[in-house]
DNA sequence: GTATAGGGCAGG
DNA sequence: CTGCCCTATACC
């Protein structure tokens, strides 16, 4: 309640008073205005990079004081004062820029950026410190107890330790040390912190490598001690060496002081490779991924924060960790689509990892055995390095690669596995040797369809067909989780047990595997049947130490695996990937397909890969029999020269979407009438998404097409910003898309 | 992201 | 007319 005539006077803009310093600042929220303009209260020091509280609306945040002007229209009465400076490492001037760079590219609101830099709220709070016991000082009384004086004895001067370790070790119980700092004889002292991750060993020998390694480790040594920005593509098949010669190169950043970082596609699932690290290092890296913990990630990201952590493993999401010096980029697999974030900011690892070494002054080393046509393409202009190994002497070379003609020589009905696999599981297993079978789909059966009437069991939220799984008797959607148990009755014709499955899942080649080698002792290897690290560690050392014969997986089972007694690898639908209008669909299949092989013979057996296939006369094939991929990218290049297709061209997709279906068409019109007009730049569509309806949403999907001197971001900003959609509608904006979706 | 204001609709 | 819920909007 205020008096008539009440006027709203700005307590902080006193009429002939200079007004109060103003600062920006970056709040963790998706606002797409960007930072918000904050006073600097009398007393307080604020600085660019600062971690800041502040008030929004009537709750306090934590942002980041963040650079450039502040806005000098915005009237005074609306500003609020900075609260709080934290007391943690500000932001680093490198990381800032780097937000602000990833924003711009993906047209994320720079706060959604940096809520990633920011996911993990405790790593603010300074680290709790541990309370201990101190000798106090001055001589110690000449009559004590036998056990007070065990407990001085272990006590040098000065010295803090720990309550419960001091106790132990005195032989005494807690009790006697807190009589002994009521007698004045102990004072509480805090422990000092040790690091919160144990140095990598550099003394221990690195691997005895051949003459091509030892030049490549040369070379990658050089750059990282160039302490400069360089990317360099390290290609070898499996088995070349490729793990070794870059830990060489972590070992160099850290010799010189600065911190690595490696990422992997899916850290959770590469227990083998923190084994090679042990080995090389003599301690565990840190490790990022999002199954980390809120305590161990707050621990990881404060010390990375202080430079406390020299080398850190991790999915993408490390790539926002706030290390003060980075010297060293690793991303392994670099090929793999699990680098490309989907949801959120629509980002790929890869391409940020290279532009954080750039502005962090670092050495980026892309690691694959399959580089994606992007960073060939790269290489090949000049713009990156390239080093390839050969194969090594003495490892067994390359698995030999035969395609199997589904036409000539056909599965039984309702199998799955044509008799000559089924012939080399057999002999494979005679020998005593493992065998293992891929197939990239989970489930029993990706469909059911009524026998009497052709109804299709279909998502309701998605277009997808819903997926068996034998095990929960249900039938499951793979893209937003919808299940409902298998029906009696068909739901479109009533018939009873009509409903029939169609088409292998693993789970159903688990079955015939099993009729057909029922004393081989079998794994599954499936995202559902390892949901973790652990499980995935303890599924590896049961292959490697021989207590399964046959191993059966999805995608999982082509990660970097190492298993000696594996020779034979059948791939039961080389085809899978093949399907669908997707620009990368031959690549990807290409590398996944190269992938899983190559886990197959690698000790002194020589290995076989099977490829069931209908197509073996497709390109994929012919590259996988031959073992010349490089013909098979410089062809796959050559298809995607002249329309301008990527890495010759930029693309960029807006997917359309709305939970009415009109309303998402309509949308989706309206923007493609106000599609740019540029030389070199062309708009593909409206068009339905290829998942035209996705968690009860319909999609529909424009593609922005430019030349690659173009840049698009621009030109997708005014595009938006020349129509106006209902707030129902989302626009998701994917700048160079890689998947379908 | 979350708090809040305002509009629309069901119930009294 | 009131209460409640949902959605659009501001947040510096």
């Amino acid at each position: 309640m205020h008096p008539p005539g009440w006027k709203s006077s700005p307590p902080n803009q006193l009429p002939g008073v200079a007004s109060r310093p103003r600062i920006r600042v970056l709040l963790p929220l998706p606002l797409a205005a960007g930072a918000y303009d904050y006073g600097i209260p009398p007393g307080l020091q604020v600085a660019p990079g600062d971690f800041v509280v502040v008030p929004l609306g009537g709750r306090q945040l934590v942002g980041v004081a963040w650079d450039g002007a502040t806005d000098a229209a915005l009237p005074a009465s609306r500003l609020r004062d900075v609260q709080q400076v934290l007391d943690a490492p500000p932001m680093t001037e490198t990381l800032r820029r780097f937000i602000a760079w990833v924003a711009a590219y993906t047209l994320s609101p720079p706060g959604a950026v940096l809520r990633m830099a920011m996911s993990s709220p405790g790593g603010l709070e300074p680290p709790a410190a541990h309370a201990g016991w101190q000798a106090a000082p001055g001589p110690p009384p000449a009559r004590l107890t036998p056990g007070r004086a065990r407990v001085l004895a272990a006590l040098a001067a000065g010295q803090v330790r720990a309550g419960a370790e001091l106790a132990q070790e005195a032989g005494v119980s807690p009790a006697v040390l807190r009589g002994m700092a009521d007698a004045g004889l102990l004072l509480p002292a805090l422990l000092p912190r040790g690091p919160a991750f144990a140095p990598p060993d550099l003394s221990l020998p690195g691997p005895a490598l051949g003459a091509e390694q030892a030049a490549a480790v040369a070379a990658l040594r050089a750059q990282v001690a160039a302490r400069d920005f360089s990317v360099t593509l390290l290609t070898g098949v499996t088995g070349s060496g490729k793990t070794e010669v870059y830990l060489d190169a972590v070992a160099e950043c850290l010799a010189q002081g600065r911190q690595a970082l490696v990422l992997l596609p899916e850290i959770a699932l590469s227990a083998q490779w923190l084994e090679r690290f042990r080995r090389r290092f003599g301690v565990d890296p840190a490790l990022w991924h999002s199954e980390l913990g809120a305590k161990t990630r707050a621990k990881t990201w404060r010390a990375v924060a202080e430079g406390e952590v020299p080398v850190l493993v991790g999915a993408r999401s490390a790539l926002f960790l706030p290390f003060p010096d980075l010297g060293l980029v690793v991303v392994d697999e670099e090929h793999e689509t699990a680098f490309k974030q989907e949801e959120g900011v629509v980002y790929h690892a890869r391409d940020m990892a290279v532009v954080r070494a750039r502005l962090a002054q670092a050495s980026i080393v892309l690691v694959s055995a399959t580089p994606s046509l992007e960073t060939l393409n790269n290489v090949e202009s000049g713009r990156y390095r390239h080093l390839d190994l050969p194969e090594r002497h003495g490892a067994a070379g390359m698995a030999r690669v035969q395609a199997l003609d589904l036409r000539k020589s056909p599965p039984e009905r309702g199998r799955f596995l044509a008799p000559p696999l089924v012939a080399a599981i057999g002999q494979t297993l005679a020998r005593g040797e493992q065998a293992m079978l891929f197939l990239n789909r989970r489930g029993y059966a990706p469909l059911t369809l009524c026998r009497a009437c052709g109804h299709r069991m279909r998502c309701p939220n998605c277009t997808a067909w819903l997926v068996e799984h034998r095990a929960q008797k249900r039938l499951q959607c793979h893209h937003c989780g919808h299940a409902e148990p298998i029906p009696p009755t068909c739901p479109e014709c009533q018939a009873p047990g009509t409903l029939t499955p169609v088409g292998p899942g693993v789970e159903r080649v688990v079955e015939e595997a099993t009729l057909l080698f029922p004393d081989a002792r079998r794994i599954v290897m499936a995202s559902d049947t390892i949901p973790g690290p652990a499980a995935a560690a303890a599924a590896a050392a049961m292959i490697s130490d021989r207590q399964v014969d046959l191993i059966i997986g999805t995608q999982i089972v082509a990660k970097g695996w190492h298993f000696p007694g594996l020779t034979l690898v059948g791939v039961v639908d080389a085809d899978l990937g093949l399907a669908g209008g997707d620009l990368r669909a031959a690549e990807r299949t290409l590398q996944v397909l190269h992938q899983v092989a190559g886990r197959a013979g690698r000790a002194e057996a020589p290995g076989l890969v099977l490829l069931q296939t209908f197509n073996p006369d497709h390109p994929v094939m012919q590259a996988l029999v031959s073992g010349d991929l490089e013909a098979f990218m410089a062809a796959e290049a050559a298809g995607r020269r002249p329309g301008h297709w990527p890495p010759f061209g930029r693309l960029a997709a807006l997917v359309v979407s709305s939970e009415d279906e009109r309303e998402a068409d309509r949308a989706a019109r309206d923007l493609g009438l106000a599609a740019p007009r540029a030389e070199g730049v062309e708009v593909l569509g409206p068009a339905p998404a290829p998942l035209a309806l996705l968690r009860g949403r319909h999609r529909r999907r424009l593609l922005l097409k430019a030349r690659k001197e173009v840049p698009v971001q621009p030109l997708i900003r005014d595009w938006l910003a020349r129509v106006t959609l209902p707030p129902s509608v989302r626009v998701q904006v994917d700048v160079d898309p890689v998947g379908f979706m």
